[in-house]
DNA sequence: TTCTAATATTCAAACGTTTGAATGTCAACA
DNA sequence: TGTTGACATTCAAACGTTTGAATATTAGAA
């Protein structure tokens, strides 16, 4: 019953109210090997003990004594981002059976405070970090910050095998095909495609994709109707810009039946943009988007997406990070992994078959009431 | 020069390469009180030295000596729900100055889960706990075991100030009326309300603030226009049960212009099925969210809703644990605290003024093409 | 010269764990 | 009777840091 200054029950105040040493009673709580040679009835009494005084292990005396944090650092790049908040999840659901914990940071898409989560990260002895690079990722030194600490890396949504990085992410060549696939199918032929942001790592390998399925089918796109959203640091903007790239497409008078946006957002924004102009969708024009967030789900129509097995590459990344601390622990030198997973069509509203009316004459804006909503 | 076998580079490490005792250098790079009696030439060449060595200090050691862990746990009841990510986002950025970390965990809307990490967050010896509930949260003993550790706890969306926990979170009953009274002003009488989960907490109050708002126009509601969502456990099922009651509205053959939903995610539920039964949004009937969640801004039209000030109520969660564990520090009793943040309206696309016309009759169902979508 | 006080640095003990080695005890075997 | 080994428990050192107390050096004051 001694009076703890810390309000924290600490082994010593287990080990005195039972009568044993502080090992015996952190060999039974621990249940480290040794505790097969204490007796039964030792144990049972230290464990009630415990149980009764509310005792939990210190983690941090725990850690800094076996030199291991049980921690892995989870940077994510925005995580209002509905996309990393279910990376996250899956990464939480990896990391828990091992009883790692994910220490969690949002990056909020500032550089500053990544570099201060980094070093949070680093002090806190993370035996592993995972970065979520959901949206623009610099080329830094950030990464080699973490290198130099020999901390194993891995990145999610974004391809840096070649650094000799870890990486997992959607197929996004095969996705950008099956998104165009679709809509042929569908009987489309005059398609507008508004790719990603330049800087975004993505946006390449997906129209790469787009182009192949448009060249097997013989399909060409108008160059008119190829659009590039701008680089943009905030993720929410990819609406902004739809909604921009849909007032283009029209202003172009070039005819299309289609767009294939370059994600959900953009798909919204372009869903927008269109219907303020008196276009219906998708009666006038299908539209198609990629990631498959909350926003498309629940939209009307519900929007045709392209979907990322999100939870999966979360949980994917979560392994890979606890099998290379076990081979850097058992000193075994590990290579960079790499997999794309594979990316699945959701056909929602937001896509329907080709109607013969709709086709030859190209849109024209009916109304500009464009109103531009305060949209925060 | 010597080889160490944990891959971090310790005070040790510093002292030896540049002849001064572990003590100094601690004092130096801590800038401890007693640094100033340090010489200005050694306070420099110990901090170079140890910039080149690449020297972070160990958060679990220094912890451990300074009895603070620098860390506040977070417990979200669902990191997929907008909603928690925003007010999660608020409480890093007070957290942030102070030099704090948080500690964020997903529970999932499961039980298990918020035991689990409840009890790690303890063993991490986190300073302090906020939990956001923003969904359903059941009444337990989840907060006595943290109370029995004395740790200050602040929780958000939720008022359990009675029961002595600090509780920051929206003015549900103003909102309420706020919404309503929004209707009113656009000429609507014939107002569907959808109540919120009977287990939820904002339900009640939320409902009340209607119905004063009504009282104080004199208006009434007609009971078969009242629903009520049902207890469920996933947030994203606001969805499904606004597109049920939209159901049930047009199904009980009562004529109504306007639809005033618990939450967003519920209204854009509304409007799909409204939509799917060629009822248009907002020219046939008018629908009125809550929260103001991604979601909402980005369909189409876009939803009028009732903001919640979310970063602001993470902030200021942030600002009274920390004051809690101040006070604590300091010996002073802190009594709970609890603050109702201001609700405002966000008038988007969704809401319009009365038409006479479509008052008269009664909507009815044009096309059961009510295909209800996988939606995840 | 001796005392005081400021400056500059180090000692050594903690913080709460874990764990290799040590210390017992007891029964069985040679 | 000693030796072995299984069983039961404890010692003591370490993990990397902080910090009150101690020590050593110098300069100025008495």
């Amino acid at each position: 019953m001694a009076q703890r200054r810390s309000g924290h029950v600490t082994l010593l105040d287990v080990a005195r109210a039972c009568g044993f040493s502080v090992s015996t009673v952190s060999i039974v709580l621990s249940e480290a090997p040794l505790s097969q040679y204490v007796a039964a009835a030792t144990r049972e009494q230290i464990r009630s003990m415990a149980r009764q005084l509310g005792y939990h292990p210190d983690a941090y005396a725990r850690s800094l004594r076996r030199r291991r944090s049980q921690t892995i650092g989870v940077l994510a790049f925005d995580l209002s981002d509905p996309f990393c908040t279910l990376i996250a999840r899956g990464i939480q659901a990896g990391l828990q059976p091992a009883g790692y914990v994910s220490l969690l940071m949002d990056a909020q898409t500032q550089r500053k405070l990544f570099d201060t989560f980094l070093k949070m990260i680093l002090e806190r002895r993370a035996e592993g970090v995972i970065v979520i690079a959901s949206w623009v990722f610099e080329e830094t030194n950030l990464l080699g910050d973490i290198e130099k600490n020999q901390v194993p890396i891995v990145i999610v949504s974004r391809d840096l095998s070649a650094r000799g990085i870890s990486s997992v992410l959607v197929d996004n060549e095969a996705g950008g095909a099956l998104a165009l696939r679709h809509l042929l199918d569908l009987g489309h032929r005059q398609i507008a495609v508004i790719r990603g942001p330049e800087e975004m790592f993505d946006s390449q390998p997906r129209w790469a994709g787009v182009r192949r399925a448009a060249a097997e089918a013989g399909v060409e796109f108008d160059p008119k109707l190829v659009l590039q959203l701008p680089n943009l640091v905030d993720p929410a903007s990819g609406f902004e810009g739809g909604i921009e790239c849909a007032r283009k497409m029209l202003a172009s008078g070039r005819p299309f039946t289609a767009v294939l946006a370059f994600d959900d957002l953009t798909a919204l924004g372009v869903v927008r943009g269109l219907t303020c102009a008196g276009v219906r969708i998708p009666e006038d024009c299908s539209v198609v988007g990629f990631d498959e967030i909350l926003p498309a789900v629940v939209a009307t129509p519900g929007i045709t997406t392209i979907r990322q097995p999100m939870k999966e590459m979360g949980l994917l990344a979560a392994q890979w990070v606890l099998e290379a601390i076990e081979a850097r622990e058992q000193g075994v030198a590990q290579p960079a992994k790499f997999h794309q997973a594979t990316p699945e069509l959701v056909v929602r509203m937001s896509t329907a078959p080709l109607r013969i009316q709709s086709t030859n004459q190209p849109h024209h804006i009916t109304t500009e009431r464009h109103t531009m909503e305060a949209s925060h």
